[in-house]
DNA sequence: TGTACATCAGTGAACGCGCGTTCACTGATGTAC
DNA sequence: TGTACATCAGTGAACGCGCGTTCACTGATGTAC
């Protein structure tokens, strides 16, 4: 049954979005075509009109799902200032933890190692964004520590704190929960000493 | 074919070493019991009068990982005089990240929390073990921040790092060794000064 | 604007395949005598 | 110690199942005239 164009994009749209849900919620082995296709209300066939295999939806599926999340982080952190607390507040809570749909990075690190180079490319081109924004509104100095060193550790450890927080949380829920106070706090810490802007100088002058 | 009792304990050793092997390389998922089986030496049938199921080998492969992970780890560690340093440089390192039969934590953490509640706790008895050889190295004072929080944030932000460092060897394996040697860098600096201890107390007075 | 028809997104049955698991069978082990 | 036999770890064919993918077909779309 042909459809108009605008269908054929909304279908798509709408199997994206299913497949970056359901990835996020089972993994890429753990859910298949038929009830992603279902979800998107399509019969499993009609997927292979709009992409080569199962793979290449994931990968599209991951590349929406990481600009969702990151259009979400950037919202939330810059209506309350922007800083390193209010991206930590964002990126390590229960809230995060519980999403289904949340940060893809969080939800599939030790999955991409195994997978195509495909989605290492995109992992890396959504971590380094991610550290990039950090990197923004970190102080220069702290102690001998460079802004980006701390950028790349805070990144990688709020996707630990997540991955960890999760995989306890059904054994253990203080223990994770606690994780995720504690990475709060000690990452916050690495904020760093603001160097004097270029106005403040100018007013000491 | 009956074998004897020794045969028996040793076949069961070789299938929970293999399926160890095979699982932290390929993931739960990606390996079957057959080939887990044909590495052991067995054919698939045999997994069945050792254990009920596919999964429960996975678990009881997970704890043999862990157990072999963390006795390496503290060997290592209690060589070159078991401080902070010494755990980070076992544990963030290209070694690592590239190691097959690495620490069951990092190959899997993102994978555990889709599984059963029996993996969940292994991994959580593995974390909490891992943060309490973490904790007995760390000063006691470090600004406002408890041994107890930096040493979970240090075993979480591990595990992130390796993970992310896996993730993007592929396709940025310039950025991989970076996010190594940031993460080593910026952990081994909440090691904390170490309140006096109590002979040296006593030597003041 | 109205008509004829080529296009092609979507359908759903069917495909081969590999999976985890089962089971009738084998034959050396380990035990009872 | 020697013999008879029950045990059971291991074998490998077979099972049902769900997977990703293919394909002949459908029928509304969108275009050519």
């Amino acid at each position: 049954v042909k459809v108009t164009k605008e269908t054929v994009a909304e279908n798509r749209t709408h199997l994206v979005q299913a497949a970056a849900r359901l990835i996020r919620e089972k993994g890429v082995d753990g859910v298949g075509v038929a009830e992603i296709c279902q979800a998107a209300g399509l019969t499993h066939g009609a997927l292979y009109a709009q992409f080569p295999s199962k793979e290449a939806l994931a990968a599209a599926a991951f590349d929406e799902a990481f600009e969702h999340s990151f259009s979400k982080l950037t919202a939330s952190a810059q209506k309350n200032g922007a800083s390193l607390k209010s991206y930590l507040d964002f990126l390590i809570s229960a809230r995060q933890r519980d999403n289904i749909i949340g940060c893809p990075l969080t939800a599939s690190a030790s999955d991409i190692a195994r997978r195509d180079e495909a989605l290492s490319s995109s992992f890396a081109e959504g971590f380094e964004r991610m550290v990039d924004a950090i990197e923004a509104v970190l102080g220069r100095n702290n102690g001998e520590l460079g802004s980006r060193d701390r950028a790349l550790t805070i990144v990688a450890a709020e996707i630990g704190a997540i991955a960890v927080a999760r995989a306890i949380a059904k054994s253990k829920p203080a223990l994770s929960n606690r994780v995720l106070t504690a990475a709060h706090r000690v990452l916050g810490s690495l904020e760093g000493e603001q160097a004097p802007s270029r106005s403040a100088k100018r007013r000491k002058t």
